[in-house]
DNA sequence: TATGAATGAGGATTCATTCAT
DNA sequence: GATGAATGAATCCTCATTCAT
């Protein structure tokens, strides 16, 4: 019998403000499950209970969808990686080693960990989102690994290694693992299963000692 | 008016031997370079230098093109990998280095590999294709790699790390790089570009002195 | 907390009641800018200074909306032609070139103008705005005129020739005009820019002259 | 029995090459009828016997389609003035009657004539067809009767009039005439019919005894 | 009343596939 | 076999209309 008061949003208010999350979630479900082309506009909107209708209410084409999704998903990954660098104190060997782990942590295992495969298949369909992703989420990611490694020349304990390639051969196995869980990952097989978290260690075990610089003592 | 001889083949007649494969050949590259979705029969049919119809005389649709596109691809993919291992003598270090550097030059820089790319895009629409590209190109990929970590380990030249995990690893880096260079490496962009080569040695770099047992002598 | 006294209406009421005209106008300006088609129902509202919503609240479709556009534009067009002839003392040519003059002052130059190129790319879709455009519009302005050719026809000003056809012969340019001045003139070309109120005076003269008898004194 | 010489067209070589011309015909048809926005593609495949697909593999967009359309017309219409006005002996007078003339006969009756009514509705909306029937047709066909009435003028025909806005006068009728048949003259309404070869000769009496000098013998 | 979020039928266009030649 | 004209199901997107608030 309660009217709803003005301070208290109505159900249909609740859901407007939602709408976009709901799109978005739901988009990134499918575009990491089927592929951006391969999903109907209406499925979209369908998983995300709602009409066709309404998805073009909030996003003005599926190409732009595409581009929200990247995005919404991108602020969570740049600013993880950025807080944890900032100030942090201890051997670079313990920094690198947290930022491998939390990235899986938090977008690995996420949903979010899908994207890279998205892009990655119609980047040379749409070269302005290419260009959007290189910009807004590879560049920045590569520049915060780049200054870790160098971090680590600097005080002496890797060794002389070029960055940039180091970088590579730290970001891709990760985003490789993230690669494979969103394809045949998903695939019910069974066999062959990789564990990530054992891959993860694996990873800065024999990656960690391959930088540090042999007067720097043994882990 | 002379038919031609049984013994010397027309043109007309090598050409229709040779159809298939040009229809393969078309396939991959467009399929790579679009995606599958994204590529129209017709193109594949234009590039093959035959018509529509003609394509559709070889295979009933395009769906199977793309699984005769797999696996006609498996098969090279495989001979590659187990040519090189075959009876190798001297450290497993530079049997591991060797590996990846072969693997990169046949597989990497040719055509065959973007076909990871375009699997990696449709296994979750074509879920037999996960199982038979798992069974015949994964399984024994990995079976190569992990016996030779195995070897290592075995002979003292290794630490005692695991090697389904490091596998993983050491393999990552390099099919990243074949799915790189097939999507963003693909796009015009000049910044941030990849040196395969450099990468490559990078990693041998690193990944073997991760893995080398202190007691033994340094690279 | 004054509530408005009911002899002082409010914003609000007085609004409200020029809701339907201000929703006709903004219709008639729309559908002659774009057409009835091409001209969504928002737009309208929009331009009306309301909600989509409302407009549904005045009027039951767009459909609906043509129609009454159309009547409540019929409307005034026919006490335009109707003032004019009023009562006219003096010459037949005279009393002709102020009704042409006359007609494209009061209605050629103003929005009702362009109702007509609505109408003429609409009747066949809506065979019912024909018949009554027919009835209320076309045949009044040709009685007028054809009585008035009639009259100078009489008094041995004009030659004897057929007041109906001429009729069709003195309306169509002006008629032309204001079809032109919302179509083609619309367009941002700059050539062959017309100019309405010397064509018409090019007419006046051509016609006037072509209708009088040779006895009569020249203009 | 008679299996087709490869001189004599299959039938399916005959559609071909008709069906560009069957479609436009449609086309024209249907977007004089119901106008271009509101007629359906698939409309105009239906009524030239095909299929929806089939009318995009000669056209690639309605809009090119109803480019072509009026460039079909054009070529006609454009061709048929300018033969006449070339070389013609005799009183201007009679040049441009017969020009009035024969444009009915040649446009004005036929189903070509639908186009200036087709275009007037839609320009505003399609600024390239705007521009270019405006270049294609407006001008050429202004270009005619200007130069014509000012050779009236110079052989002292006529009188010392502005031929720019006699042009309009007299073209106005006509093409209004064209307009009328195909809004409010294809409506079943009996009343008021117009009786366009009347009103031709009204129009030609009235006009060029509008046009003619004093000194002139009368016609 | 007035609003504007939501709907879903409708329309333009594409493209895998068929089949007469 | 080979061709390419024809098809029509599928898909993106629009917009008239409804209705909960």
């Amino acid at each position: 019998m309660n009217p709803p008061t003005p301070s208290s949003p109505t159900a249909r208010q609740r859901r407007k403000e939602a709408r976009p999350q709901e799109l978005l979630d739901a988009a990134l479900a499918l575009f990491v499950e089927k592929g951006f082309a391969a999903t109907r506009s209406e499925e979209v909107a369908a998983r995300a209970g709602v009409s066709k209708g309404t998805l073009y209410l909030y996003y003005p084409s599926k190409e732009e969808l595409l581009k929200a999704v990247i995005q919404d998903n991108l602020s969570r990954i740049l600013a993880d990686g950025m807080n944890i660098a900032e100030g942090f104190q201890g051997p670079t060997s313990d920094l690198l080693a947290t930022l491998l782990r939390t990235w899986w942590e938090q977008v690995g295992e996420t949903p979010a960990g899908g994207i890279h495969k998205v892009i990655m298949a119609e980047v040379r369909n749409f070269p302005e989102i290419a260009e959007f992703y290189q910009r807004e989420v590879i560049m920045p990611a590569h520049e915060l690994i780049s200054r870790t490694i160098q971090r680590g020349v600097d005080s002496g304990e890797f060794r002389a290694v070029s960055p940039l390639e180091v970088t590579h051969v730290l970001i891709a196995p990760l985003l490789f693992l993230a690669l494979h869980k969103h394809s045949f990952g998903a695939c019910p097989m069974g066999v062959n299963a990789i564990e990530p978290a054992r891959v993860i260690e694996a990873q800065i075990d024999v990656m960690l000692r391959g930088l540090l610089s042999p007067e720097h003592p043994p882990l």
